[in-house]
DNA sequence: CCCTCGTACTCTGCATACACAGCACGAGGG
DNA sequence: CCCTCGTGCTGTGTATGCAGAGTACGAGGG
């Protein structure tokens, strides 16, 4: 693999994982050092970051993981409803019905899953399937640009999640919510889908909300990996 | 300014006046030629470039301009909809009423303006004050996330304006589809300013396609500038 | 005449070297 | 003791050199 591309794909996903927290200093020469590769691939990848959104410059001088906080994950939330209704209403027209009820169903089956066992292996399963239902929708809308848009809202999301940890209860309540949207575009209902969807992202964001203003418990995101 | 940022900014504004067409290679050492400056400031423009979606990466071998044709234009306009109809709904929830009652002032009277004259002088001067209106929107949905990428769009539409020639007509009309949108936000109508978005797009979109469908007149864009 | 193999060229990917700008620290003066 | 100026350092921005991969073209064989 390119080493640029290697760069890119770590520095991203440090910062996805809150290895690198906002504020951290990204400097080329120190990178450079730590990925073993000169300064050329690294400032490839870093220009990238920046064009994503994950990495800012500060104050002229060297760039510094971008911020993530509660208010941005409200910001977020609102482009990723706008995007995410209409890629379902499009499903629901464009889709094929089979694949989106089989979908409805493994949903129904992952509920039930989630809601009997604690296991943290269901729990990445239930991930895996939302991924299938995600995959699925890009392929349906068969829209570029709403598809490559919405990767870069996961991209953000997905930091967004280490912030908030998902209970079972909530798993289960997501899992009932996803068969909702997944039957409705089974059933070419675009309205039904979108609103489904809307009602989805608004529990979704209030899980995230609830969990990052308890102070009981630090958020995995805040620990160092072992 | 950086050579880089020059690059970046040249290449890109190429590119939307289709001065560089689709398919249109881009080379390194060409373009570092043509700049007069080295290749590692031009690798970075078009590092930028293909973030934004201006240039793709052709099979294996280097860079080329992204298409831009009639189904992409409407892949866009799905995208833009989407984006565009939240933005009001949260403009009209969150805007200065003030502003917007000013601009729907503004769109009044220069509804009047392109219809009484056809100089190019009034349909520059009409394009400025949408200019106005999307910077009001930007400044009043208050979301870092949704103006990026929005401004993302943006971008990609202005190639696509370049196929289509806004006639006298059509701008009279998207004079006053654009007051009763900022009117509805001045009043804090979220439904209203989102439906007449809605229809302001539906509009827009298919003027786009009209004119890139008729076949008498070739396109501004496929004409090279003198 | 066509197909195939070889060679040379061109272009990208990466490394390294150099220039410049901003900042911090220290020394000197008030 | 504080303020100011100077110098050195650190880090980015740019240029250039080098290696590898892919392609195109030509020559030779079938």
């Amino acid at each position: 693999m390119r080493a640029s591309e290697r760069a890119y794909q770590l520095l991203r996903d440090e910062i996805v994982r809150w290895e690198l927290q906002p504020g951290a200093a990204l400097a080329e020469l120190d990178l450079a050092e730590r990925l073993t590769m000169s300064r050329t691939p690294v400032r490839e990848a870093l220009a990238r970051l920046v064009a994503d959104g994950l990495a800012v410059p500060v104050g002229g001088r060297g760039l510094e993981v971008a911020p993530m906080d509660l208010d941005r994950a409200r910001e977020l939330y609102e482009v990723r409803q706008s995007l995410e209704v209409q890629a379902v209403r499009l499903a629901a027209r464009r889709g094929d019905r089979d694949v989106f009820r089989r979908l409805a169903d493994d949903f129904l089956a992952a509920g039930a899953a989630v809601g009997a066992a604690v296991a943290p292996a269901d729990r990445s399963a239930y991930y895996a399937l939302v991924g299938r239902f995600d995959d699925a929708v890009d392929d349906a809308v068969a829209n570029r640009y709403l598809v490559t848009t919405m990767g870069s809202v996961r991209t953000h999301l997905a930091r967004v999640r280490r912030l908030a940890q998902d209970n079972p209860a909530r798993l289960v309540a997501a899992a009932q919510e996803h068969r909702t949207i997944a039957a409705a575009v089974a059933d070419g209902d675009g309205d039904l889908a979108a609103h489904a969807t809307h009602v989805h992202l608004h529990h979704s964001l209030e899980n995230v909300l609830a969990s990052m203003t308890l102070p009981t418990s630090t958020p995995t995101a805040l620990r160092r990996p072992a």
